[in-house]
DNA sequence: ATGAAAGCGCTAACAG
DNA sequence: CTGTTAGCGCTTTCAT
């Protein structure tokens, strides 16, 4: 009596656990070959109704789950678009990644997020292994990145998207506003509304920094006082606002000036503890933040500061990708989406 | 004269641009098969140090980066692991993707994360997709999840995680801790410290919903008054905080009591409303956050609220999914990771 | 409308 | 230490 195997062969020779249902099972049971199931999935319409019915109903049956892994070796297309953002946990990138996300998902694409740190190395480590899952598309965050992430980006051959910032000389797209442009427009703001006095308190990100030395630059102008500058290495927190608030205070003795935050977060700290030392805002301290977060309305007093389209840079660079990779019309290398001031009451 | 060509031919007949740089590509600049490529990238002991010096100078020459699409298909692992959030704009679940991803990194396995909203339909349709790329291992938020969707996972025979909740009866692994005993104990505290009056403000997440109902519950035992409830259907902010405060106010005539909220963002809207009004807080109007986040110690009244150690649930999940796929002692089913109430000026 | 064949770029097993 | 062979599960091309 001989035992019939039925069993799928793995390498060469030896067997194995059963692997996922392949469309060749799906096939079979529907009494067709593997290619008509692919036609079935990928374009319904070129296959007949009734075979439609037979494959369908085995899909449902065998529980097939389609591999995306051999569909984009086999096709050389990944639906897959990767994403390295600073931080995850920080909204202002996370809400671009949300509304970019949503817009890919559309259609069909899937959105692998690395985090980079402010760290060039890591971006470059980070460019590498995502370039790996062979991407149909890269969205990265801000302009600078090493000559080898360049490289390596140019060679891929493939959409790059440079997401929250501009440059004459992207590497492929980029999307964002100018951050000299909005320390500017904030200096300007700060001394036409009366201000003669100023301090930044900003955190270590490299844009915030840029923001900043144009601040202090425009507001330094003819007329204008020195800015005392605060400057954190780490990322941005409610506490560090409010400490920043203390050494202006206490060592510097500033008084009767604009605070000028490189993030609502910071700026809401600022005004949480003149609220504690029962210093009035605007009146004494003025605040301006930056990123015009959910809170900066409803806070009290509320809070002035510089708004940008998150949602609208994540759609964008979205489309601009969706573009490029379905062809019509080519997006524009730069797409400016500037920034707003929102004056409330804090400044 | 004829004309030599090089070109790599692609399917049956024809060329097409140059794909990226092959394994055997390097391997004929370097003199070797594209095996020996191989085994160079994933253990270079079992090459000669020159054939590995060669090797390692073709890479550099042509820019070689690894396709680990094939390398996936061929192995039947991935490195990929996926995650599926309600929201990846909500610090609660993005801080715990933090740890969990900084964890596998480590690893060299990457994360695909995708949100959910609070629709199971949704995640059904999200965990398909995301079962196509044939990760390692799933990690999923909360323990709610419909048959469908459970049958995928179980049927993929990999590791699942869910996240941020326990219970008996896990799809294969749970991190969390319980909802119902963390809104239970917030009863206890408010009752033992002596209010008598309590009001709930809550966002439209069903675990929010469970804390909640087990907060009415416990604090309704005999001696305890009702609570009212101020639900939301959508997510949480600090406007819907301080709204919800105008209304427990203004239409329910509520003073003098503790308003237990689902999160900090509504607490804090619930304590800038009662400091816009005038009221004192705590002592005519009490309130109770959820999360412990960055602020809530650094606002004024600091946040009294319910500490998770979200941070630790990431990593723990991590370690979880590795310990199942490397090998090595069987993590527990269940993990609880408790939580920690905090007492602070607000209540 | 359907099928057969060829290959995507890699890893796994076996043989030297 | 290195090479050969046989797939992984699909899509593409060509033929019917």
């Amino acid at each position: 009596m001989s035992v019939h195997d039925d069993r799928q062969k793995t390498g060469r020779g030896g067997t194995s656990a059963p692997r996922g249902v392949t469309m060749a099972a799906v096939g079979r049971l529907a009494g067709v070959s593997q290619v008509t199931v692919s036609r079935a999935l990928s374009d319904p319409s070129k296959v007949s109704p009734e075979t439609l019915r037979r494959i369908r109903e085995a899909i449902e049956v065998t529980g097939y789950v389609p591999n995306a892994v051999a569909g984009a070796l086999a096709s050389r297309r990944s639906k897959l678009i990767t994403a390295l953002v600073p931080s995850i946990t920080n909204i202002v990138y996370s809400s671009m990644i949300q509304t970019f996300t949503g817009e890919l998902r559309a259609q069909d694409y899937q959105i692998l997020m690395s985090e980079t740190g402010f760290d060039p190395k890591v971006e470059e480590a980070a460019v590498a292994t995502h370039l790996s899952r062979r991407p149909d598309a890269v969205l990265l965050t801000g302009i600078h990145h090493s000559p080898q992430t360049r490289r390596m980006l140019l060679a891929a051959e493939i959409p790059v998207v440079e997401l929250w910032d501009i440059t004459d000389t992207p590497i492929d797209l980029c999307v964002g506003f100018s951050h000299v442009e909005s320390g500017r427009a904030v200096a300007r703001f700060c001394r036409e509304a009366g201000y003669l006095r100023a301090a930044t308190v900003s955190a270590g990100d490299e844009r915030a920094i840029r923001r900043k030395d144009a601040f202090v630059r425009e507001f330094g102008r003819p007329g204008g006082e020195a800015v005392q500058e605060v400057t954190y290495a780490g990322s941005a927190s409610l506490v560090r606002g409010r400490e920043a608030l203390v050494r202006l205070l206490d060592e510097a003795g500033f008084r009767n000036g604009v605070v000028v935050c490189s993030s609502d977060l910071l700026a809401h700290g600022v005004v949480i503890e003149a609220a504690a030392r029962g210093l009035e805002v605007p009146g004494e301290i003025a605040v301006v933040g930056f990123g015009d977060q959910d809170y900066a309305a409803h806070i009290v007093p509320s809070l002035t500061t510089v708004r940008v389209d998150r949602e609208a840079l994540g759609r964008v660079a979205a489309q601009a990708i969706l573009a490029r990779i379905e062809g019509g019309e080519p997006p524009p290398a730069v797409t400016d989406l500037g920034f707003e001031i929102i004056r409330r009451e804090s400044a």
